[in-house]
DNA sequence: TCTGGGGTCCTCGGGCCC
DNA sequence: TCTGGGGCCCGAGGACCC
């Protein structure tokens, strides 16, 4: 397979190239600017396709933020100064206070996702969706796919996609679904990079092992404590002594991974394996004394879950609870029913029979309801299989 | 000091059955 | 009757990803 990795890059703010950015915060729209420039510059006409006559100096800054928010996102200038995803909005404002703060608009996200995947599967109908900006493409039997080693396919997505979006797009070109991703990486944004099989040690080997994909920070430090710092060291360990040190699976992986090896294929239709709702609450809340209020939001969030499950068609027969404690432990429950549901009141019922079953001394930060083991509720697999017999 | 939300997959232990 | 092992499912936790 000739594996394509394609990722977008969802700052579509021209004026705000180079300069440091961070994308998050509370649930706040993207309108919302908007409506804040129609107020306080009502001297010119605003709209979506207005955003890059916005002036620099109207986007807010993290200068003085204060909340609960964390970064989902940030451009490579705000990276500069040590912000990047996942860390808290205030740790980010005191290292890089001149960043701009924009808001995380989930909805405009999921409208530029349908938009980004839509062009590439015209182009190349086998796409594998990895998530609101990413995509593997195989292309090897796209007409055209191999001119220039694939990078003249490359640029006709780039070029599709920005002349519909304004957004840039970064694409690795490769062998495998594993080198291609990282490929990706090496001419952020809106470049192209092609890795082929004789390039893993030139252009793999020397990078960090935390750039494979799969090596998280838990691994990394593993790795590191054992010297293991480079992609080539972990190629050089042996395969043996890694299955002892990480377990058979995992160890056999890192190697494979390590010689760029990697077999996975192309998933086209996937079916979702689990949905869930959570919310992290603005103060800690105690099970007894905060109990009303915590009864409403647990109520809403099987209410919400149920609502996605109709919306999208589906019934799920595990039923379970997560609770983060003001001490970020996390503590999960979940129990498996007979008959598989999407109904609020049934998941409100289970969900609190697991919550019965949870410790609730610590005041909680995080409240969270999921139903897994999720089915089609058009055709339960059960009734097709019945069918079939018959 | 602070650490979201929505997912997937893996591991491990216990219970059950053969 | 006892013991061990394998397969399977479930529940809990953890790592990782975007």
């Amino acid at each position: 397979m000739d594996a394509f990795y394609a990722s977008v890059e969802l700052l579509r703010y021209p004026q705000l190239k180079g300069l440091p950015v961070v994308i998050g915060g509370g649930r706040r729209r993207e309108d919302d600017l908007l409506a804040r420039l129609r107020t306080e510059r009502p001297e010119q006409e605003w709209s979506a396709a207005t955003l890059d006559r916005i002036p620099v100096e109207f986007f807010p800054r993290l200068q003085g933020y204060t909340g609960r928010g964390v970064i989902t996102t940030a451009t490579y200038a705000a990276r500069q100064f040590g912000v990047g995803s996942a860390m808290g909005l205030m740790k980010a404002a005191k290292l890089c206070p001149q960043a701009i703060l924009l808001p995380v608009d989930f909805e405009q996200y999921r409208h530029y996702s349908r938009t980004f995947k839509a062009i590439i599967t015209d182009i190349a109908p086998l796409m594998e969706d990895r998530g609101v900006d990413e995509v593997y493409i195989d292309f090897t039997a796209v007409p055209g796919g191999q001119r220039e080693g694939g990078r003249v396919l490359a640029r006709l997505i780039q070029k599709s996609i920005f002349q519909a979006t304004g957004l840039t797009c970064s694409v690795g070109i490769a062998p495998n679904k594993l080198i291609a991703k990282m490929a990706s990486e090496f001419n952020k944004p809106n470049g192209i990079a092609v890795v082929m099989e004789d390039d893993l040690q030139s252009k793999i080997w020397p990078l960090p092992c935390r750039k494979i994909n799969g090596i998280g920070p838990k691994a990394d430090a593993k790795l590191q404590q054992h010297g293991i710092h480079s992609i080539a060291q972990l190629a050089a360990c042996d395969p043996l002594w890694l299955a002892r040190h990480f377990g058979p699976r995992t160890g056999a992986w890192l190697h494979a991974a390590a010689h760029g090896r990697d077999e996975r294929p192309l998933v086209i239709d996937s079916e979702p394996v689990s949905m869930s709702r959570e919310t992290t609450f603005e103060r800690d809340l105690h099970a007894v004394r905060d109990r009303a209020e915590l009864g409403a939001i647990f109520t809403r969030l099987c209410e919400q879950v149920a609502a996605d499950l109709q919306r999208k068609g589906y019934v799920g027969k595990t039923i379970g609870i997560k609770l983060r404690f003001d001490d970020f432990q996390i503590v999960t429950r979940d129990l498996t029913i007979e008959q598989p549901t999407a109904d609020a009141r049934l998941i409100r019922q289970h969900a609190g029979q697991c919550l019965k079953r949870a410790p609730l001394q610590k005041r909680l930060r995080l409240l969270g309801v999921r139903v897994g083991n999720l089915q089609s509720s058009s055709q339960p697999p059960e009734q097709a299989r019945e069918a079939s017999l018959f």
